[in-house]
DNA sequence: TTATTGTCCGTACACCGTACGGAAAGAGGT
DNA sequence: ACCTCTTTCCGTACGGTGTACGGACAATAA
């Protein structure tokens, strides 16, 4: 089945048709496999743990899904479609900050997502409406369409980074922890004249290390990070204009 | 071997031990596997490949390198250990926008650079290097040490995500041209009144595709989220200074 | 009842990373 | 020259993966 029909599987719920009925819905799968992403993480999601968590044999899912990549792209928009939006309100700044926040949350309540390559963009209604949500943001800045775009991806690449880093620093419960690491590793490290050959890399490297690690200041410089980017977005600057496209 | 000796061979090259000698070095594994990412991309380098590429059988590799993950380690900072530096000069903001180019260059030279996830970070020489050099970019910043940080983690992470759409603009190459892709998949989608529903989506998404699918915009994209960036990070704006950390 | 049309899924294949242990090769001591 | 010791090479095997194929089965239409 071709992935855009599947993934507005809503619009047309297809009519009865004559053979078995099947057992399963494409929702069922897609869940199971949400479900199974936000448990093990993406890493560990194979269509056989999928099947089974449905009680399922595995080429029974190739009934619904195609294969494992279009199983990923209905997952990760059904995520998208299940965000829970407020209206955007206040100037840009507070609108722009708004998306940002509602992505690190989905960030945060699907890790996973940070972790997904999707090639090509997934044009199923749950992206395609976030996408028309988090334009409103953008709409009143100064700027031509593509950058308009591409400003909205600046922000949201940097959520997912941030999101990335703070899962790190969320990940104590790691089979080895951080400092059972550096113990092992960090000694031989330090018997390399390191300080000495990389100053700048040793001061600053130890201070942000110790800053990431505490998850408060993980978001203290998403916050930074963040309020950079608005304001390197801010149109008032005078004498330059952001300007994109022919 | 541990991940940081070996990252480090080049410090203590080991002295002639007695019995059989090595038909291979480190380096010519890393450099083999280096040579078959940029080859075929990162999905399809696997160990049995690089082996093969070397005459040489599969588990002769676990003689020179702990596993796939620390070979990818590897060959992360030898990418990094062979880019060539011009001494950094100007502004800051120059400079940082030479940091930025050196990024984009690198990580089109090793498309799939922009694609591996090292969990930890690789504390080898071409990666301390790196960071000591382009902290050299942000240390004029009146910024607190992990700020600045900070401050380059933003920057490189936009550069990564720009690598990300250049070459998925680029890649006419494909199984399958975005064409052939739109006209089977794009025609259910207008069948769904998409222009009605997401107008925003709609009118921004076409240009934004249109532009970014040119190769030339891509670039000037890249630009203009990059001058967003230094902007944001410029502390000539009065009423505010970029703050982080405890 | 029978034919048709769809779903379920056991089996099989190619590929992956890697644990194990024996074969082969070179160096040092005699 | 030989034996011994150390190290490297690598064939085999195991458990995992995604998925192609085709038969068993169920439900509707005739």
């Amino acid at each position: 089945m071709g992935t855009v029909r599947l993934l507005w599987r809503r619009e047309r719920p297809l009519p009865p048709r004559p053979g078995r009925r099947p057992t399963l819905t494409v929702d069922a799968v897609v869940d199971a496999g949400i479900r199974e992403a936000d448990d093990r993480g993406l890493h560990d999601v194979s269509l056989r743990r999928v099947a089974e968590h449905l009680g399922v044999g595995v080429m029974t899912l190739y009934g619904h899904v195609a294969n494992k990549a279009q199983l990923l792209d209905l997952m990760v928009d059904q995520c998208r479609l299940d965000m829970e939006w407020a209206p955007l309100s206040g100037s840009w700044r507070d609108r722009l900050g708004q998306v940002a926040d509602e992505n690190l949350t989905l960030l945060t309540r699907h890790p996973w997502l940070a972790h997904v390559e999707t090639e090509r963009a997934v044009l199923g209604p749950g992206t395609l409406g976030k996408y028309e949500r988090e334009l409103g943001a953008v709409e009143p800045l100064p700027l031509t369409d593509p950058a308009k775009d591409q400003a909205l991806a600046l922000v949201l690449a940097f959520v997912r980074s941030s999101a990335r880093a703070l899962e790190a620093a969320r990940a104590e419960r790691s089979e080895e922890t951080p400092e059972q690491w550096w113990l092992r590793e960090g000694a031989e490290l330090a018997a390399l004249g390191i300080e000495e050959r990389f100053p700048l890399a040793s001061r600053v490297g130890q201070a942000a290390g110790a800053a990431t690690h505490a998850a408060a200041d993980a978001r203290s410089a998403h916050a930074f990070g963040l309020g950079v980017l608005l304001d390197g977005l801010a149109p008032a600057r005078p004498g330059r204009r952001p300007r994109v496209g022919g």
